[in-house]
DNA sequence: GATTCCATCTTGTATATACAGATTTGATTC
DNA sequence: GAATCAAATCTGTATATACAAGATGGAATC
């Protein structure tokens, strides 16, 4: 049995996803919809509270509860970690540290990271493979004030995303995705013949502390990455 | 000046996002808070009811209310509709009509719309320009039940994922992304040479009466899709 | 007709109370 | 020591009341 409020929320939503209440549309006040529903007027509050949480309503001080315009879609694409990304495959993730250093960067690339040409970034590349078979080419350069044990991880046991979301949790970025073809040297790696078309996608994450990674993962271009269609989330 | 449950729940999400609380920690009880900001335990209770909501918290009856485990992050592609994309980032859309007809589709994709195969589906092939520059073919089959008007519209003037929104606007679906190589017509549409890397985006869009939309976009290698990454959303 | 002002309606916030229902804790009992 | 049971603790829900503050509409006034 559900409690008044949620049948509340039940009733009201469906009015909305059914189309029967359409966006701008005003709702009953909540003494109306008090009496409709045979609750106090505290409950229908809390009711509609939630359901403007949701993204459902905008409620407006003084004039009423409407139906709050259609959200726009949004593709989401869940798989950040490759490690979880081959697993939730049913794969064995295996790495081969290709790179792992302290290095002078290229100027731009540094002062990204708001550091001088003169500080050294850490840098590494790692082959993914999902039983064997390579999956991707993670190159990344990483803020080595934010993450000190960087150089004495083994990439081989856990990723560096893995070990970024458990030392920063909280933080922003941004990516982008695009197509080329490899060079002669990243398809030897990935096993593919020279000038295959690969995806290419380039992150960059943010925590308070500033730029934190930024990293280029290359993968075949007959991979391909999988997402979902929703509504965006409210905020 | 803030409400009460303003700065209690500025408060407590603080202590969380700074660390001082982490994940799976428990909070003071509903009591102990209401001693500790000066408030009533209702006050208390809607500030951390909007905290759970918001997924900071868990809350177990009869027991307390903790700290939720920090939530995966997602890449998040916001430009669905290439229109919008286009005049986002400042150009002209314009389109170029190359097929608009009912036609028979193959098996396999008919039964994707849950019809049988002497059921015609409705086929649209527009190039989508900025400014004159070619940006993507889409390449779209649509169930005509659900958007009779469909050989009507004028696809220059409104795309048909406009359309969609407007007129069945809560439903969801999957997207996939990979690189690929332009066929000889495909380059010739686009006004790349022959063989150019491309990126392909494959949309599959469902409603409550089935699949309504499947679509596939072609756009040049070197144009990027641009996403940003966040913490998955509550649900 | 245009403006001003007030009564009324609406949602927002805070509080107190009461009881339900799940969990935890501790004492009692075997 | 282990099991059982009861009390205390904690969150969930519903209600009533009171007042604040924005929005609206209509009446009174100019």
């Amino acid at each position: 049995m559900d409690s008044k409020r949620q049948q509340i929320i039940g009733s009201l939503s469906e009015r909305i996803n059914s189309g029967r209440l359409k966006p701008g549309e005003r709702l009953g006040s909540e003494s109306e919809l008090m009496a409709e529903f045979g609750v106090s007027r505290m409950t229908v509050h809390h009711a509609m509270r939630e359901l403007e949480a949701r993204g459902f309503l905008e409620r407006r001080k003084g004039s009423g509860s409407y139906v709050a315009p259609a959200r726009p879609y949004v593709a989401i694409y869940p798989h950040l970690d490759i490690r979880a990304e081959i697993e939730a495959a049913g794969g064995v993730h295996r790495a081969r540290v290709l790179v792992q250093a302290l290095e002078l960067a290229a100027p731009p690339l540094a002062q990204g990271f708001g550091l001088g040409a003169d500080a050294p970034l850490f840098h590494a590349v790692v082959l993914h493979l999902s039983g064997g078979v390579p999956v991707e080419i993670e190159d990344r350069w990483l803020n080595p004030a934010l993450l000190p044990e960087c150089m004495s991880v083994d990439l081989t046991r856990e990723t560096l995303f893995g070990l970024l979301m458990a030392r920063r949790p909280f933080r922003a970025g941004d990516e982008r995705i695009r197509a080329c073809t490899a060079s002669d040297e990243e398809a030897a790696v990935l096993g593919l013949e020279p000038g295959a078309v690969c995806l290419e996608t380039t992150r960059r994450t943010r925590s308070d502390e500033g730029v934190v990674t930024q990293v280029r993962l290359l993968r075949p271009g007959t991979s391909h990455l999988e997402g979902r269609i929703a509504p965006a989330a409210r905020d």
